[in-house]
DNA sequence: ACCTGAACACCGTTCAAGT
DNA sequence: ACCTGAACACCGTTCAAGT
């Protein structure tokens, strides 16, 4: 609302201290919080700050740069499963609490797909990672091993992340299968509109649905790194 | 640019003839071709079809309608394998040809993952799919595995358009890992590192190590969904 | 050093007016 | 029916000027 800004008095007229970018960037992971990282804009965090556009950018830096920072705090804020536990339920525990951790940050999981290590608190949870996979009798194939089950879960939550900033995504998905739900000349796409008529009713069986099959979708790829494991360590 | 809008006469005053929906969408699906499906705006795309933004509205309607139009077209594009393979080949082939087809529309894969039989052209896709599994003896369980194999299939080429829109988001990522290389208090992480010192190099060795892992990963997907064939069968 | 306020070059979208 | 041309309400970003 530009009467927010409007309505701010300068600062120090106001009595308002000065700033500090550590303010800015608790300003913008609370906006995330609430609207996810692409649901607010520099205006926006701006004003809930009571300042200008300009004093982003004076403390923090351009958008990339405010958006790095979220990055940096959420990732921090992952809880790692401690060290010595079986590899397998190292990485269930860390993909399933990540999970919880990251969809708390809307587009918080996109981004740390696409980006990496690039993100500082990244560099330990991939070492951590991976020396779990090493330990376990990955070897060479540790590092890609570690990349799928990164990556497929973290774009699992962007994929969720996007159905819950537009909801409307998924209810014309219901709407277009329950018309589909007693084809008998497509027998598969009736199947996968029973399923949605069973899931898609009210929001609570859909979030309920949403964490199973997240859940399934992580046991799979374990499953999956478990038939490599067994191949690697037979030889 | 303005200028090509600008210096372009009345369609009708140029001798142009008037335009079709069809010509408008065929235009988009060019530019989504060249720069991804998020890198032109209406501007352009009316540029393109030497006219005035208000034209785009008039025959198919918002951006929104404007990229439905662009989906319909690029999964219909889509090869979909012949009907009597057995269930691990219909889908190596279809996940495998499908990102040759998605990775020339940069955009598409992510927004197919999150739409799903919202676009028309994907209903007779999704019954093939379950169709196949069905008879593979799936059961009750093959919409689920449908959609764990399209997600995370979709959500993999949709990185890898996220990658090839901004090369810049590897190469950071590259350079952070080259400062970790032999890091022997993190052994995890130089491994890691020395994985993309060994792919990132050149562009060639890059492209083929991003084909590699995409089938690595969609054959650890069809790993993990054999495993539960032979759970399910089994019984 | 920190902030103000305006400006710049963009967006998607709408709309009255033209032919 | 089809198109024009301008306008509206936004963006992110920059910058000279203030204190």
């Amino acid at each position: 609302m530009k009467t927010a800004i409007r309505g701010a008095r300068p600062r120090s007229a106001a009595g308002l201290p000065a700033l500090s970018p550590d303010q800015v960037v608790d300003a913008a992971i609370r906006l995330t919080e609430e609207h996810g990282l692409d649901g607010w804009t520099i205006r926006q965090l701006a004003a809930a700050i009571r300042a200008w556009p300009a004093v982003v950018y004076h403390h923090v830096g351009d958008r990339e740069a405010v958006v790095d920072a979220v990055l940096q705090s959420v990732v921090a804020g992952m809880p790692v499963p401690a060290d010595d536990l079986p590899w397998r339920d190292w990485w269930h525990r860390f993909l399933v609490d990540g999970r919880a951790t990251l969809r708390r940050y809307r587009g918080v999981a996109r981004r740390l797909a696409t980006r990496g290590p690039t993100v500082p608190a990244m560099l330990a949870i991939a070492d951590h990672g991976i020396r779990v996979l090493r330990r376990a009798g990955f070897g060479a194939e540790s590092s890609d091993v570690y990349q799928v089950l990164v990556s497929s879960s973290f774009l699992m939550v962007a994929l969720e992340d996007e159905w819950a900033a537009d909801p409307s995504l998924r209810s014309r998905t219901a709407a277009v299968l329950a018309a589909h739900r007693d084809r008998e000349d497509m027998p598969g796409l009736a199947a996968l509109a029973s399923l949605w008529h069973r899931t898609c009713n009210d929001q609570e069986t859909l979030r309920a649905r949403d964490e199973w099959f997240f859940g399934y979708a992580v046991d799979r790829a374990l499953d999956a790194v478990q038939v490599r494991l067994d191949i690697l360590t037979a030889k």
